[in-house]
DNA sequence: TTGCATCTAGGTAGTTCTACTTAGAAAAAT
DNA sequence: ATTTTTCTAAGTAGAACTACCTAGATGCAA
């Protein structure tokens, strides 16, 4: 890393905006662009030719999209590091091009200023996001927090309401709950339904289904 | 937001980096420095008199730091939004700001270009996050969903098992899945005792939890 | 073509949970 | 001290899932 150059592949089918790139990419001399394409079909064919580092790929190209490639360079598990840049700051893509396993995503908008800072990151083995898109990556956990955050009525349950809900949780049954509290299971039932009650459930085992996507809320 | 200016009051124990901030923040017209303070008590005193837009909050302070900051000011319901400055790249202490209701987090290596960007992204309602901190979250996503993506067995499952597999996950009784696909719940039932079996899964219910724990990855 | 896997479907039995009911004893709140 | 809530428990009914079994139809591969 530090004695050769990081070898980048810059994947747009704009001229200018390649050229543009290339210009800042080449004003870093720890750089070195190693090739360019204009579409997905040439550039999964020099990717797997060069071996880049790094494979700077638009999202909107003729052919193959960039993340369409980013699944197939995966899929032949090259070494070759993708970073994703796009136009439009849509979650979706993001989610999909992470899933896929780009290691960077860049808005173009800001890719003048973060493209370097990308690049470096993603080199050393991490992850960039642009800024701007970062903050969904916060309301997606947010989301998924506040779920069982907020869940109603949770709280106006009994003492023993909850010790038997972190039960169900923990995937025994009535019986086996009934056991390791010394009670009947009938009584297990009985609270069973209180809950369902409380929580508004209903519907077949709703109480299992209910325990396991809150159980950290317990 | 257009007409008057955006009140930022700044809170870090070190004057010298204080005014370095306060320069960056007044190049841009349409912030305007409201408060500052070197210490946690002073810090909650201003927030509480001033009502700033946006409070700047450095981690280390003398006091309550800046963390314990955010907290009580989001127990008391303040409009104020919160920016947490640190040193470290420290992935705990971003959870737990995030956690705290943080909107923004800027590493101090960064805080000179990216400040300005974190304080219109708050104040337009958004998040904010340091590019070199955002990967810490793509970890964090990747970690949950490595869990489900690599369960054994999942991929020698049939497409018609799959299929079944989705709609259990979707919460539908057997009957529901038969009424769907126009198959007769025996067959569903059929399939789920596969299902059972090539998973090595027995107990009550056990398919409706491994669906459900396992949506994702469907 | 033979054979294997898959999809389909039913039989029977047993377990577990839901949905209603009632009811006494203990604990908590008024 | 009285009322209310909570915890305990049981009856009955039905829905839903598991766990075994067999078996015809289909399609794919050796």
């Amino acid at each position: 890393m530090s004695t050769a150059k990081v070898k980048v592949l810059i994947v747009d089918d704009h001229p200018l905006f390649r050229s543009g790139l290339r210009q800042v990419v080449e004003s870093d001399s720890t750089l070195e662009i190693v090739g360019e394409a204009g579409d997905g079909e040439l550039a999964v064919k020099l990717i797997q030719e060069i071996k880049p580092d790094i494979a700077i790929l638009d999202v909107n190209l003729p052919g193959l999209n960039g993340l369409e490639i980013a699944r197939k360079l995966q899929d032949k598990r090259l070494a070759t590091r993708i970073i994703i840049l796009t136009m439009h700051k849509d979650e979706e893509t993001c989610n999909r091009a992470l899933d896929i396993g780009a290691k960077g995503f860049v808005l173009k908008e800001n890719a003048v200023e973060e493209i370097l800072k990308a690049i470096a990151a993603v080199a050393a083995g991490e992850h960039y996001l642009s800024s701007s898109i970062s903050g969904y990556l916060v309301r997606r956990r947010n989301r998924a927090e506040m779920l069982t955050a907020q869940k109603p009525g949770l709280d106006d349950l009994t003492k023993a309401e909850r010790r038997i809900l972190k039960l169900i949780a923990e995937k025994k049954t009535s019986r086996e709950i009934a056991a390791e509290l010394f009670i009947s299971p009938r009584t297990v039932e009985a609270h069973r339904a209180n809950i369902c009650a409380k929580l508004s459930l209903s519907g077949s085992h709703s109480l299992l289904q209910f325990a396991l996507e809150n159980r950290s809320a317990l």
